[in-house]
DNA sequence: GCCAACGTTGGC
DNA sequence: GCCAACGTTGGC
């Protein structure tokens, strides 16, 4: 089982949304980068976990864990005519862009904030703090874990 | 295949 | 709101 992270911009998705619904479980979906589409298609699985984290906003850092329920799937919203996220190039049977399925795990009673992590020497290899603009990017167990040892949440 | 123009992400 | 980083598009 492997260690993820997926950004959101809390005024539009955040782990309160996600809490918010019923089952406490959504697609995620929307994500129109390639490098983060091979991510959803190919390596995240049913099991795996994930760092809900908050981009865009006040205090940008982590803000919950997320259980992968279900595997890369063809994203529903893409062949949806009336979806914002709608693509023409994208089909069911000829998918571009792909979904899984996350559930809340955990919503941290205080966000990790992004700015303790920078200055943090252990995490300096870490994909949040070197790969700009990636919304899909593995943790590996050490970061996992240490994050979780480390940081009040 | 190169690269300029352009658009998006995301921290500050 | 600004701007750095960087991915995408399209002319050539």
């Amino acid at each position: 089982m492997k260690y993820w992270l997926l950004k959101s911009e809390p005024d539009t998705f955040g782990i309160d949304h996600l809490a918010a619904l019923p089952d406490q479980q959504a697609p995620w979906d929307g994500v129109r980068n390639y490098q983060a589409r091979n991510f959803l298609r190919d390596e995240l699985k049913a099991g795996d976990q994930a760092f809900f984290y908050h981009s865009s906003c006040k205090v940008p850092g982590i803000a919950g864990i997320v259980d992968i329920s279900a595997n890369g799937q063809p994203e529903k919203a893409a062949s949806q005519p009336e979806s914002p996220l709608y693509d023409e190039k994208h089909s069911e049977e000829t998918p571009r862009w792909f979904e899984v399925q996350v559930k809340l795990k955990t919503r941290f009673a205080q966000v990790i904030p992004l700015q303790a992590l920078k200055q943090d020497s252990a995490l300096s290899d870490m994909a949040l703090l070197n790969r700009s603009r990636l919304s899909v990017q593995p943790v590996s167990a050490e970061e996992w874990q240490h994050i979780l040892a480390n940081y009040p949440h």
